[in-house]
DNA sequence: TTTTGAGTTGTTCGA
DNA sequence: GTCGAACAACTCAAA
């Protein structure tokens, strides 16, 4: 008897490693087709920004090598998933499609349509976990509710035990022999071009599952020990920077978990950081927890009562924060970052959002928004949390009086000015801590580093004394409006 | 049902 | 320079 092709449709889960739709389908004895699908229209208003396209150019690449040196092909196709699935089943005579699950509101959409097609055709559909450390179902209040609050998920998380053990890549994988047409990858003219405004990202990283797990074990051999105090640097390496690589699950968050362990025995210096980490990866939880449980996460408030806040409309001030041209060192220096590499440190994430949220009183929606298109980690739940978390419309969010203040940020977290320096070369001259508070710097000395404020780098586009005061009165004011 | 304790990430001010 | 309080009340989660 000929046992039919399993379909591996690949999505979020671009590894071979701990991932169980694989694991499945080369359990099941039949060979294995895997596919990806790139859908441009699919996820509608959430399609993939200019970073995350150039990081799929990259991943797929890489996946494909990996699935070629096992003896497979990775077929790639462009156009309607369901309808390219239904198409590729009816192709091959495939008996069954295997998934690994995602949750964005789309995807779930997605996954359900894509059943019902399949079903309809005769052709088995599986979802597989593994995207997260617990499947959202898993976790639940005592009251059986979804969580709106860390802490209490992270304790509910811990209760169930460790996650399962990351499996290894299966051995001798058949996959089917002769692989329908493919598209090249080429084609798809994912890699910008004309101009080619990634070349930053080439040198910051390396997607693919191979880079996933060395910037993994880099990360714990050189950073875990101080990782509770030193993730809060921005001028030096201190953060596992796998948040690209986790959002298109070239690594999955159980392996990280238990790699991290495993690094942490026996060096009790790195007990804090170890715990830290974790929780971070619990964090990432929390916030598909919340996406789950409320689709409109990325558009609505959480708060129903920031539906009704007076943002305000300044073109030429988004502008100049999108730009890196505020006249806030930090700020620039962040978003000067993220434009040149796809990725901005966490800790300057939240002072560029407070200033655009809080300083400019711009709708966190542009900010999301901007972050969407430019960030290669550019994740809908993880965005959409941590917008509403900075803007405090969120689920266990920051309380309105909490405005970071742009120069004590800096200097705190920016002591030696190394960050500034480094993505603001026309402040280099500048001494700690001035170079995060250029306009008072001495005239003399102004002449002498030849900076010319409003030229050379512009002033400050609002007063943070007084937008502040702003904003204290505008976020307070909320707090009186019942809710009709 | 009611009560109780707690809740990522900050800043400023005054003692 | 350092430290604690105020900033705000509300809701969550569990006992």
């Amino acid at each position: 008897m000929t046992v039919k092709p399993i379909i591996l449709w690949l999505r979020q889960d671009l590894r071979l490693t701990d991932n169980r739709a694989l694991e499945a389908a080369a359990a099941s004895g039949g060979p294995v087709l895997p596919v990806y699908v790139l859908d441009d229209a699919v996820a509608g208003e959430w399609g993939m920004g200019g970073a995350s396209r150039w990081w799929l150019d990259k991943s797929l690449a890489d996946l494909s090598e990996q699935i070629a040196a096992r003896g497979g092909k990775l077929v790639l196709r462009r156009g309607d998933t369901r309808a390219t699935l239904l198409q590729l089943a009816a192709e091959t005579g495939a008996g069954a499609v295997y998934a690994t699950r995602a949750y964005e509101p789309w995807a779930r959409r997605l996954e359900d349509g894509v059943h019902a097609a399949l079903m309809d055709a005769g052709v088995a559909f599986r979802r597989f976990g593994g995207a997260l450390l617990r499947e959202p179902e898993e976790l639940r209040t005592k009251a059986g509710e979804p969580f709106k609050v860390y802490t209490p998920m992270w304790r509910a998380l811990v209760a169930l035990g460790e996650p399962r053990r990351p499996s290894p890549v299966p051995v001798d994988i058949a996959f089917v022999k002769k692989a329908p047409k493919s598209d090249r990858l080429a084609d798809w003219s994912l890699h910008p071009q004309k101009p080619d405004w990634s070349k930053g990202f080439s040198a910051a990283w390396r997607p693919g599952e191979a880079g996933a797990v060395e910037r993994l074990d880099t990360f714990l051999d050189t950073a875990l020990d101080e990782y509770a105090a030193d993730r809060n640097r921005p001028d030096i390496v201190g953060t596992s920077r796998l948040s690209p690589h986790l959002h298109f699950g070239e690594i999955s968050p159980a392996l990280c978990w238990h790699r991290a362990r495993a690094a942490a025995a026996g060096r009790p210096h790195a007990e804090k950081g170890l715990e830290t980490f974790l929780k971070e990866l619990v964090w990432r939880e929390f916030s598909y927890h919340l996406l789950f449980h409320w689709p409109d996460l990325p558009s609505a408030p959480f708060r129903p009562e920031f539906k009704h806040f007076a943002w305000g409309e300044d073109a030429s001030a988004l502008r100049a924060w999108q730009r890196g041209l505020t006249g806030y060192p930090i700020v620039d220096a962040g978003m000067r970052e993220l434009w040149t590499t796809g990725w901005m440190h966490n800790r300057v994430r939240m002072i560029t959002a407070s200033f655009l949220i809080k300083d400019l009183m711009i709708h966190w929606h542009e900010g999301e928004r901007w972050f969407w298109d430019t960030l290669v980690d550019a994740d809908l739940a993880s965005n959409a949390a941590s917008w509403q978390w900075v803007a405090g419309s969120g689920a266990d969010a920051a309380p309105y009086f909490r405005i970071f203040n742009p120069i004590t940020q800096g200097i705190k977290f920016d002591p030696d000015g190394a960050y500034v320096r480094r993505w603001v070369p026309e402040l280099a001259s500048l001494p700690a801590p001035l170079i995060h508070e250029p306009w008072t710097t001495p005239a003399l000395l102004l002449r002498e580093t030849g900076i010319e404020l409003g030229r050379t780098y512009p002033m400050p586009i609002v007063d943070h004394a007084a937008a502040r005061e702003r904003a204290l009165a505008a976020f307070a004011a909320l707090k009186t409006v019942k809710i009709a």
